[in-house]
DNA sequence: GAATGCGGGGATTTCGAAATTCTCGGGAAT
DNA sequence: ATTCCCGAGAATTTCGAAATCCCCGCATTC
């Protein structure tokens, strides 16, 4: 048995069309609201019409990509109300879960977290240049939010706060490149990482509120130029 | 141009499968755990695979179906836990999605509400005695609930929402025929009605989280029997 | 007797092509 | 000039069968 539990096998073709599509989708290679057709896709991603179908189905389910009628898929608009909405959606579900983390979560909660922090400091405490530094840096970001509200005791809770997270992160990382970063994310985190493991559930109520509202002022900033046409797109 | 508007156009196959499977679902016409093999499903709705393969899909994003490894789809199984972590869940959004539509919902949420309490009210004063009678109990119930936070402003909270209500519908339905039911269901809802008309988003927040609170304890002791068994389903 | 390896049968998964539907430009009628 | 209709091309949707994989019983071996 090797070191690592890796259950990842990759079992079926539809498994691996569904994680790399959600990685393209997550990382804007398509363009919002981009028809996805199936003679580009079938070369693409190596794979007959089936297994597409079935992981384009997946991802119209959780809003990643939107199917019409006879018309097919295509990847997911962006519009400013939709980015207002899924922050404040996702600064809910976050405290909630956190505060219930916090308060709740266990020994090996903790020591997750605090190992996960870990690596995220590593590439948080300069700002990374190229792609694929920053593509680490998305990594190492989500990761940590997800290990802080791992400890929360509800499973519920925390799917949904996954499917919300991605649309997060898919505007964050279309702002890539628009200089979008900020000099003190290590210590924005350190903050939260610190109340987490003081099981002050108060405090990184009020802090990851904040802290996901200024990041979220932030990207709007960024954003608000290439988002304000009359169309949503 | 008709009355209503009626986009229930049907069009494509893999939607007409993908509702009935959702309805039988939530209907629990399907055991918990229940392998959902594709002979018979061909037969049922009368299709393809490859639409069924889509519908299921769809709906193992939402978790109303658990899809294994290259062993098929499965009816979800049922729990206890998972119940408790349901109806939680959905008490917490349904309580911050009525409460942001008491203070900002429109005229129009307001005058939709009105209609669909009368029709909830219709079908409410007594116990539903035949199946029929008590599907559409359930329905009237569902609208009811979901016409309350229709006027909340994030659309992400009420497709959320959606979601985890689905899945107490189908552990509510399953105690159907266990006597599952209140006397005073109509003045319960009365009351929630009543509130969310006076705009007042503190009382309505305190009467939605006891009645969700009451319903899902009558409901754990209606099934508890059944679901206390060593093996979840 | 217990553990291991090997096929047969059944089920899922995937492919390639047929059927259906939509798009869009050109031509006729008003 | 504008509107409406129609048909060729293109794209999606669906089907039936081939390919693949898993379960399970049985024989073999230690």
């Amino acid at each position: 048995m090797a070191a690592t539990a890796e259950p990842k096998d990759a079992a079926t073709r539809t498994e691996q069309v569904f994680r790399r599509l959600r990685d393209d989708l997550l990382a804007n290679r398509f363009q919002p609201n981009e028809p996805l057709r199936f003679e580009r896709m079938r070369e693409l991603y190596e794979s007959g019409i089936a297994p597409l179908r079935e992981a384009l189905s997946r991802l119209s389910e959780s809003g990643l990509v939107v199917q019409v009628g006879q018309k097919g898929f295509r990847a997911a608009p962006f519009s400013l109300e939709d980015l207002h909405d899924i922050v404040e959606t996702r600064r809910k579900l976050e405290v909630l879960a956190a505060q219930d983390a916090a308060q709740n979560g266990s020994e090996q909660w903790e020591s997750n977290l605090v190992a996960t922090f870990h690596r995220f400091g590593k590439v948080s405490r300069s700002k990374p240049e190229t792609v694929a530094e920053r593509a680490v840096w998305e990594e190492r970001h989500t990761e940590f939010h997800r290990a802080l509200i791992a400890g929360c005791r509800s499973r519920w809770t925390q799917q949904l706060w996954s499917i919300v997270f991605d649309h997060a992160e898919r505007y964050r990382r279309s702002a890539i490149g628009l200089g979008h970063w900020s000099e003190n994310e290590y210590a924005d985190h350190k903050l939260l990482f610190d109340a987490a493991i003081n099981r002050d559930p108060e405090r990184l109520g009020e802090l990851l509120h904040s802290h996901i509202g200024v990041s979220a002022e932030r990207l709007v900033m960024h954003l608000s130029p290439s988002l304000a046409g009359p169309k949503a797109f």
